[in-house]
Order: structure tokens, then C-alpha cells, then sequence
DNA sequence: ATTGACCTTCACATTAATGGAAAGGTTTAG
DNA sequence: CTAAACCTTTCCATTAATGTGAAGGTCAAT
């Protein structure tokens, strides 16, 4: 799958896709041509960056977060993960889902509050 | 309270609180000899801020979600409250939510495969 | 009254993520 | 064979959030 075909499977754009590889969070292999090739793999992969930096996570932290779930990138990488870093991401997420779930309940009962006094909307 | 004590109670720059109040997300009032002045909510306030912008939220998302819980906004903007805005806000993080608790739970099974079978942690 | 520690505004620099164009090679269709 | 549609690398621009420094006003302490 060239460059073109997963940035249409995935609405991300190519140049996104050549910045992924360039801060090594993707690794396309390369066709005798030069081009980027993709595995199939490479499309949950991407969505998946993409989830984790609307999160807010950076390029370095999803670097740690996904180590071995590379598509070429074979067993010796099994021995490199780096567990504190994946530990202390772990308390990141955590926290995070903290932070949206005190927030999500507030919004909700702010909405509430107006939903349930019928009358003014956005008025002018 | 001045700048500087905020800022020492939230650990967030004298240079970002500005900011947050160029982009009207925060609203000091002035006193007499224009320095600005903060209430005691406005330590909780930024607190939020800060969680909200390090959970990806833009200042714009932060905006429309904190509308009227401002310090000093009096009850006419009790009227402007964008409930639109909001249900779509309150959309995002839900979807969110989502994208860190799978997350969480892949990064926790990664991590017991690891724990269970000891041995090589990060050699060199 | 001067010093030091604050505060003000203004402006420019940086970083991460992204957009876009230039210059050139490759592949495919006609 | 040629043209269109890809691909490559390189470089420069933008946006949001932040850092930093200049030039100057205020205030508390000595």
C-alpha cells in the first residue's frame, strides 16, 4: 500500500504520514522504487495515533506507548520496551480519564440545569 | 490577588495567566493602579485550565466550556450560554473518555504480560 | 530617595503539529 | 512517447501554547 492509498483509508494526510515515520512513531518499509509501503496493520496504527494526539499526547509519548506494535519491526524490539516509560504513561492516561470524567459530569449537569428550565436558548 | 501569588498557587507562569486572559478564558479584574486582581475561585479556575489543556482541549474548547463559571461575569451572561456549543463539547469528551479507557486497558494488559513473565526489563 | 521586587504592555523566539510549494524521479494511461 | 498522477526530498509558513526580554510604572523597605 503506497503512501496515497493509506492516507485516503485514513483521512490522514501524507505529508501527516511522512512526519509519523520522521518522528518514529510509524515504519513503513520502502519498495525498490523508494517509495513508502504500508501493511494492512498500518491503518489501525494510524488511526490510532491520531485518537492519541486529539488526547493530547505527544508524538514522544505515543513514541513510548506504542513500542512493539510495530508492523516491521521484528523480535528484537520484544527486549527494548521501556516499562518505567510505560508505566508513567499508564499514570497519564489514568489521570487523563480523571480529569474528562470530573469534567463530563459537570458540563452534563450544567446542561441539565437548563434543559430542565425550558425558556431561554441563545437569544439574539 | 496579584499575578504573582496566582501564579505561585498554581504553579502556572505570571506569562501564561496574560495569556489565558488574552484568549478570555480568564477575567481578572483591575485595580487601581492596573494591576490585575484574582479572586479566590480563580486558583480553581486555572487548575481547570490546565487539566483541560493538557487533556488536548484548545483554548477555544475551553471557552465554550467554561461559560459562565467565570469570577467576576455577572448574571447577564447567564443568557449567552451557547448550548450548543456545549453538547458538542460535552460529545468530544466523551469520545475521548473512550479513547483513553481502550487505551488504559492496552497499555495495562502490555504491561502484565511483562510483569508476569520476569526477566529482561530495559538491559542496554 | 533610592533600591529591589513587583507589575504593566509590547514584541519577538521557540516548539509541536501541520500545511504547502518547489524540483525532480516513477508509473500508468492513452 | 508523452502527459497525468503519483511518489520522493527539502525547505519555508502557520497556528497554538509557551518562553523571554525590553522599557517602563508602582510599591514596600531602608
Amino acid at each position: 500500500m503506497k503512501i496515497g492509498d493509506l492516507a485516503a483509508k485514513t483521512g490522514v494526510a501524507p505529508r501527516l504520514l511522512r512526519y509519523y515515520e520522521e518522528v518514529g512513531i510509524l515504519h513503513p518499509f520502502r519498495s525498490a522504487n523508494g517509495y513508502r509501503s504500508y501493511g494492512e496493520p498500518a491503518i489501525e496504527r494510524v488511526l490510532q495515533i491520531r485518537e492519541l494526539l486529539e488526547s493530547g499526547f505527544t508524538t514522544e509519548m505515543i513514541r513510548e506507548v506504542l513500542p512493539c506494535l510495530d508492523d516491521p519491526r521484528p523480535a528484537e524490539c520484544v527486549v527494548k520496551v521501556d516499562l518505567e516509560a510505560l508505566r508513567r504513561q499508564l499514570g497519564n492516561v489514568e489521570r487523563r480519564i480523571d480529569v474528562l470524567q470530573r469534567n463530563r459530569d459537570a458540563i452534563k449537569t450544567y446542561l441539565q440545569i437548563w434543559e430542565e428550565s425550558p425558556g431561554v436558548t441563545s437569544d439574539s
